[in-house]
DNA sequence: AGCCAGGGTCTAA
DNA sequence: TTAGACCATGGC
């Protein structure tokens, strides 16, 4: 397998997976939901969130005993441990006023070592709240980048090397860090997971095409 | 049955 | 500084 050219990573993708997609517009529920779906499978937060419906927003679940939001989030797994840090992740945004305009007058950097300095988060939870919940240009390192990195034949010491290769490749906006990560998981869903379907993956099929 | 799912913390060496 | 145990549920 090749390695593909790093500068056309991104267009390779768009172009093979049409246009990408955001998490959420509420910053809250991205919180919410980057701290549920940790090791746990998406179709599980999603069937949680649904039965929270409109009291998935800060005052309803900062009112909530321990034990309540424990029943709340069971069925995402790890339950004791997310309670906690939702409870904590949601006292942190209360001191912004719950407000994305607030949380303006910091740098992205301070911004996520508060958010890596409550327990239960960290780098990735905190990339994906930096990028989705308040557009900060932090590259996401999750499961599905480095399976995609090491199936197209990159290897990275850690994910701080790739952390530094796609932001010296993307923008400075915060969009292009969204749409990029969100690309990575519709593609890795189709075709990237543990048991791998790559003989039906477009961009392995480019690959192909390209050492003939 | 057992593996897997968009992690994170803690501990031992 | 890093590898491995542990946390826990639901789907297949």
């Amino acid at each position: 397998m090749p390695m593909l050219n790093a500068s056309k990573l991104y267009s390779l993708l768009l172009t093979t997976y049409g246009e990408p997609r955001w998490w959420s517009d509420d910053p809250y529920t991205v919180m919410f939901q980057a701290v549920l779906v940790q090791n746990t499978a998406w179709e599980n937060v999603e069937k949680t969130s649904a039965s929270i419906g409109e009291n998935l927003n800060p005052e309803t679940i900062y009112a909530l005993s321990q034990e309540e939001l424990e029943r709340l989030i069971k069925p995402c797994g790890f339950f004791k441990a997310k309670a906690r840090t939702i409870r904590a992740l949601t006292e942190w945004y209360g001191r912004y006023n719950c407000s994305r305009e607030k949380t303006e007058s910091k740098t992205m950097n301070e911004l996520r070592e508060e958010l890596l300095s409550i327990k239960g988060i960290g780098e990735e939870t905190a990339d994906v709240i930096l990028v989705y919940a308040f557009y900060r240009p932090s590259f996401i390192v999750d499961a599905y980048t480095r399976r995609f990195l090491r199936r197209f034949g990159y290897s990275f010491q850690n994910d701080e090397e790739i952390r530094k290769f796609f932001t010296s490749l993307l923008s400075a906006d915060a969009k292009d860090y969204g749409y990029f990560h969100w690309l990575l998981l519709d593609h890795g869903k189709t075709y990237c997971r543990k048991k791998p379907l790559c003989s039906f993956c477009p961009l392995i099929r480019l690959c192909k095409q390209k050492e003939d």
